[in-house]
DNA sequence: CGGGATCCGTTACGATACTG
DNA sequence: CAGTATCGTAACGGATCCCG
């Protein structure tokens, strides 16, 4: 009775945070996933083309695993468009600090990435976002604009957090050029060295701002 | 000419740090072998046991991939016991942060862990250690030891960080009991009702400090 | 006994084709 | 557009065997 639709997922079997969340998210292709749905939601059209290489059967059977897990959720959408995206839940945001410690571990291997081969919210989010530094950011506020290979995004430090907003005001900081320069700054690449690949502009404060909070490099550590 | 012993490894191809990092330590047990070396250096035979149900040449594959990666490294011991063991570099120790969010994340996941079945090192890392807070701690120094199930281990609040000596002076505070029951602790069980299966120890100002820097909940985002 | 290598059945994944 | 179905291949799991 009752469709024990068997969670045969092979699972660590650990009794450790660690274990259990790979149990959760450690398959492949589920973190690329949540990585998409971070940025808002996706239909799953929008997911297959952002996710190059995924078969379609296995976007779905991850797609149904995190909505068991309550991770994603479905949400229909009233308008003439297409009906139905996937959405993060509450829960799955919890994933984000995860992606961030990812991307900050991958951005010094990345290869000299190439103009129009890169992203910009994958710059932004995969490069960027995760140098941020809450400790040095604790007395700063900072709103950033980018424009990226012709796509906009927000980014906005505040009380030592770094959110997302929609939009904003007036930036304090535009940043604006190809998405592989951002990753090269990231990288380590000198400002100048991009230029004209990338042009920031801003107050000279901003300009601190940015290198404290963003471009200093620094470890944390356990 | 030259083994190309094909990095045939799939790799999903995208200029991403998130999917870089997952290209070199997304395949299956590799975060949690990583998790094991990050308590220091082990043995092929000590992974194994910590990581029951891998199979030996799994093992053996992934610690050659880690190897060259430069994330492990083998070293010889000289004495007269076992020869060779498996250690962390500096490239690898960069992976701790990944590991302490993915606990996090995993944390509240965990279903009733039971007295005995979760080892110490786990409860204190993949529970614990996963709640501090930088932010929380800026001003605070604190020397805990812990004392669960037999097994001593110590952590150090210092700076903003949270650093692990092999041992310690005088502790601030200590942990006694079950690794079990600190992992309740951890998912917000009452202190008072641990009682006895844990036993916190030290000044009123110590344990105010506990409070403050791993026991808040607090939500980082972006 | 520590540190693997080999073999083989099973599962998960990748590619493509097909459908409401 | 949003999946389902099928199928060949690669990865994994478990056991056994080997060597210093």
């Amino acid at each position: 009775m009752g469709d024990v639709t068997a969670r045969t997922r092979k699972s660590y079997e650990q009794y450790c945070g660690i274990a259990v969340a790979l149990d959760r998210i450690g398959d492949r292709w589920t973190l690329l996933i949540l990585r998409e749905l971070s940025f808002g939601p996706h239909r799953f059209t929008d997911l297959r083309s952002a996710l190059p290489g995924i078969a379609s059967n296995l976007l779905t059977e991850r797609l149904r695993d995190l909505e068991e897990y309550e991770l994603v959720e479905q949400r229909e959408l009233p308008a003439p468009a297409a009906r139905v995206v996937y959405a993060l839940t509450p829960q799955g945001r919890r994933i984000i600090p995860v992606l961030r410690a990812l991307a900050r571990f991958g951005l010094p291997m990345m290869a000299d990435p190439v103009d129009g081969e890169v992203k910009p919210r994958h710059a932004i989010f995969g490069g960027f976002g995760a140098l941020f530094e809450p400790l040095a950011a604790l007395d700063v506020e900072l709103r950033i604009r980018f424009l990226l290979d012709g796509e906009e995004h927000w980014l906005e430090v505040s009380h030592g957090r770094l959110v997302r907003p929609d939009t904003s005001a007036q930036p304090d900081l535009t940043i604006e050029g190809t998405a592989a320069a951002l990753v090269e700054l990231c990288q380590g690449a000198d400002e100048a060295s991009l230029v004209p690949r990338l042009r920031i502009a801003g107050s000279a404060q901003a300009r601190r701002d940015l290198e404290q909070v963003f471009l200093a490099t620094a470890t944390t550590l356990v």
